[in-house]
DNA sequence: GGTAAAACTGTGAACGTTACCGGGATTTTA
DNA sequence: TAAAATCCCGGTAACGTTCACAGTTTTACC
């Protein structure tokens, strides 16, 4: 790293030469630190102001042994999940003074997990976001021991591990939601479009749609199964496949609503109408399921908020850290709605 | 910030002290400075390992002066582009091995940016992308003046401002071609769904609208204008107005994929067939769009490498200003292409 | 009016690394 | 063979802040 010539900032040292004050001073009143005269507050705020200066987060964490940065660790931003769970910790961290430092994995790098954990320490985040979907259980145990030393994990979308704090929408309640529905709704041959079954989350939803049939004392077989990828794509062909080994079928529970638009698109083009010859619900409730053809009924969770518990669950365990009170942070399970439209 | 006892981290003393060599030698072998002999330099890592040293980010930068981390001004993940800007710029960034900083805007709050620019500034970024869509002359010029003394700054998706760096997709081209489709298939009376108007990428592609018109020597009124804001949602209500203040209408050109989607569905509503009775074409190509009924003609930009150039051009400059040589970061514009379909 | 407590302020030493400079050993050059 | 260049390596001083502790002044109370 060589060092560029940029001009010079303004320290803290200039500020108290200013305020004719120590150094000791401007970093209580920058600190909001209470031991300082209203009178000496003022004059080293004003100093401040005219001076234009900025304290050095840098220098401030190396102090301090602790930064104002929490690591996000994630993937995937073009699926709807991931995008809403990062709004979500984006919009809690900035309003509780947060910063954020992003990490993308590549699961298909077996060592890529170790960069990322170097990565964070190197910056000393003071709190961890693992907002991957998946992380078995033994890479989970690695991760955990290299960070937990260093600062508080919280995990999103995963199966829940004993000892670590996860956070989830339940997957299996809501994929039995949309089953019982179409159930209800008088379909009996249901068939589903899994997404990969790598991910807890998608295996989660395909034991949601079982708990539903076995409830009904409907079978469920192998041949009413196919795995999709969360595309639209997928949903598309998985149709195709599931009519051809399972010709009976009269509706679909697809496990996110990209692949229930899949499906729409796929029963348009072998002529079967939806609802009349084919129940479909979804999953997720995207803005545009409404606007699907027929509108998709499908299942409603709230990613955005779960982003946000995220970060008030690390900040009140780094508050408490902070304080004295050793804490650590709890597993949380949300628990999804309904949304009836058109397409079941 | 109060003090958090962790365990005490490896420093580059110990390893120094275990390797029989100075801390100045542990921190040529870290750094790949050549002044060491291969000698040294295998036992110095040999440590290394052995010890699992990690240096610290930290005290990296305050002492060299410089981050390996840059600065990501953005908003909005939920919309297709910004994810794909956030995706690119990711991925570029862990190939060249920088860090990333997430900064998101309220552009409703005025002062939020002054916010922003002290964060990125007191983190001391190496480099700053600005990837929210919008920032006025003066706003641009405001930010411009208090970070570009301290890193340089592409932006993107802007409207071109001299001496700033603006990466683009030629957004009015793109507009055209698509109307230029429409033209082409035999519709006469096409209307324009735009995204919001305060954004110039909106505006942009309501200029390439109204080019393809006007070299076809067709008229455009503003009864044939409704203003959407990029959701489904105002797509659809978008059609409901324009067949309402327009009646003649037979093509819409719809200013992202999702406006696109409501178009269709309130056109499905109305009774009106596509593309038999009213053209479509969007602007995007998500990839949920070969699964709309019908499969909608598109415009296909690369937003992906867009993030990606971004980086690239950012690491570009960073290195030549570091090896002392002056530079600036240059604009640029891709152009997108059409995806022909089924709506039109 | 004296003493103890409280309120305020300053000093010096960290935090973990790199920049700068200087010096000895080794090789190359004239 | 001496001088010069090159290769290695180490010592010391930053970088800009906070922490722990030690002062000094003011206030409170009997």
């Amino acid at each position: 790293m060589a060092k560029v010539n940029h001009p010079r900032r303004v320290t803290i040292r200039e500020v108290a030469a200013q305020a004719g004050v120590s150094v000791q001073t401007v970093s209580r009143v920058i600190n909001q630190h209470p031991d300082v005269s209203d009178e000496t507050r003022a004059r080293v705020q004003e100093v401040i102001a005219r001076l234009r200066y900025r304290p050095n987060g840098i220098a401030r964490s190396l102090a301090a042994q602790s930064s104002q940065m929490l690591g996000v660790v994630a993937s995937g931003f073009q699926l709807f999940g991931p995008a809403q769970l990062l709004t979500g910790i984006e919009q809690q961290a900035t309003e509780l003074g947060w910063h954020l430092m992003l990490q993308i994995v590549d699961p298909s790098k077996t060592n890529d997990y170790d960069r990322v954990a170097a990565n964070l320490i190197s910056q000393n985040v003071a709190g961890v976001i693992w907002a991957y979907p998946e992380l078995t259980g033994e890479r989970e145990r690695a991760f955990h021991q290299q960070i937990q030393p260093h600062a508080p994990i919280v995990f999103l979308s995963m199966e829940p591990q004993p000892g670590s704090a996860v956070l989830n929408v339940d997957n299996r309640y809501g994929a039995r939601l949309a089953t019982e529905h179409l159930i209800e709704r008088g379909y009996r041959h249901i068939g589903i479009i899994t997404g990969p079954m790598a991910l807890w989350s998608a295996r989660q939803r395909k034991l949601g749609w079982q708990d539903a049939l076995a409830s009904a004392r409907l079978p469920h077989r192998s041949k009413q199964i196919v795995e999709g990828d969360w595309s639209a794509a997928s949903g598309d062909t998985g149709l195709m496949k599931l009519v051809e080994q399972f010709p009976q079928l009269d509706a679909v529970f697809a496990s996110n609503d990209q692949m229930a638009l899949g499906v729409l698109k796929a029963a348009d083009c072998l002529g079967r109408r939806v609802p009349g010859d084919l129940g479909v619900v979804g999953f997720d409730d995207i803005p545009e399921s409404a606007f699907f053809k027929p509108a998709l009924t499908t299942v409603h969770h709230e990613l955005l908020e779960l982003g946000r518990l995220a970060v008030r669950e690390l900040h009140r365990v780094i508050q408490a850290q902070q304080a004295g009170k050793p804490a650590t942070a709890t597993s949380l399970v949300l628990q999804p709605r309904l949304v009836v439209r058109e397409s079941a």
